[in-house]
DNA sequence: TTTTGTGAACTAGTTCACAGCT
DNA sequence: AGCTGTGAACTAGTTCACAAAA
């Protein structure tokens, strides 16, 4: 009933902080479980990855009351909701636009695998490209087909790889095809609607920011 | 004056949020530069990606005073302190550990090239792979060779590209070779002393993230 | 006794709004 | 007139600290 009624307006109440938190937790129950650990408080599991223990209790208590006093958290019982909140109950399909380097190692990308998500194409606007695979046997097709496929595949996100100028272009062709979740690998701001979910990894911001630490640390 | 007081503690004063946002900013201007336009307001430059402007004028506040009341800011002269600012006007040699397949497509990733880095170095296990070079000429050395090609290229930043398992292990290589500055690809969490600067990309969570969303919106 | 779940206190980050310079 | 630089107000996120449950 209390779950019932925050469902509702969860991913306003809930941050971005949070879910990401959530997806690291679970990666630890995961291990937890393997290793055959029964039960784990949010104390432990605040020492694992430098964080408060209030903070992973608050995280989950966003949820529900998982936890049990005096005892902890039961590691099967939070991984299992874990990954019900993440929605990694089901399976979720995946494409890959661009079929270049970077396109072609994040398709046979292991950790993409894991976890319920499963690539099932690629696509790129290289007639030479189209009709290959990638080495894990991702087939790659003509972007002129991404909304058929998309429709046909149901497919639920769609990750960019292709080069910064065609990176808009290729972010409304994937809106148009309707999809409503987009991890950007390209630089720069893309425009999406507001249903649409962008979220943007950028490898050169991220290598920029390390040479501003260079650059500062120097001086004390 | 007032410039080098503050320089000395700086990397604490400044948050990682706002040096994200500078590489932005540095990216944007580049684009004015180049479609040779002199001079550019907050306003106009917060307009460009959804931010406010007031944030703007605050992150370049930090390093002194660029702009120009009733002007704004000269895009040349911003683009230069910009790139003073994060380090940028020397080319820092990167080295990517872990031959796989996102190993070899971040070693030939334009965006890496460009902006003052230099990748100058592979590194795998596998002695198979070792000898070779990717596509785009990085060759690929022993990872026991990593101490010695770091001291005498005089790598800055290692990119960590190996499977989960094997990253905290390849991670204290790195640190033992005297690199100060981590960009790391692999799920989960690693240690490094405190001098070292370890920033990770989770390509994982990001994931989840969108399958968060996914999950939660139909709900409304 | 142990550990959760959570209000209250605190800290960090953002936006407003305006004085002051050009 | 126009736009910066910045204190003050606000908002978001984190940590503390403790009552309540097992």
């Amino acid at each position: 009933m209390k779950l019932a009624i925050k469902r509702k307006q969860l991913s306003d109440q809930v941050s971005e902080l949070t879910t990401n938190r959530l997806s690291v937790y679970l990666r630890c129950l995961n291990a937890l479980d393997a290793a055959d650990v029964k039960t784990v408080s949010s104390q432990t599991l605040a020492q694992q990855f430098h964080l408060n223990a209030a903070q992973i209790r608050k995280d989950l208590a966003y949820f529900g009351e998982f936890g049990v006093r005096g005892v902890g958290y039961y590691v099967k019982d939070l991984k299992r909701h874990l990954r019900q909140i993440l929605g990694l109950e089901r399976r979720l399909k995946v494409a890959i636009l661009g079929a270049g380097n970077l396109g072609l190692a994040l398709s046979d990308y292991p950790g993409f695998r894991q976890e319920g998500f499963q690539i099932v194409a690629l696509f790129d606007a290289l007639s030479t490209k189209v009709g290959q695979q990638s080495r894990g046997g991702v087939p790659i097709f003509d972007i002129t087909e991404l909304r058929k496929i998309a429709a046909r595949e149901k497919i639920a996100i769609a990750v960019i790889a292709v080069p910064a100028d065609a990176a808009q272009h290729v972010v409304d062709q994937v809106v148009a095809a309707g999809i409503k979740a987009i991890l950007n690998f390209s630089p720069g701001t893309l425009r999406a609607p507001a249903d649409v979910k962008l979220k943007s990894v950028d490898l050169t911001v991220s290598l920029e920011s390390l040479s501003f630490y260079l650059a500062h640390e120097e001086e004390e």
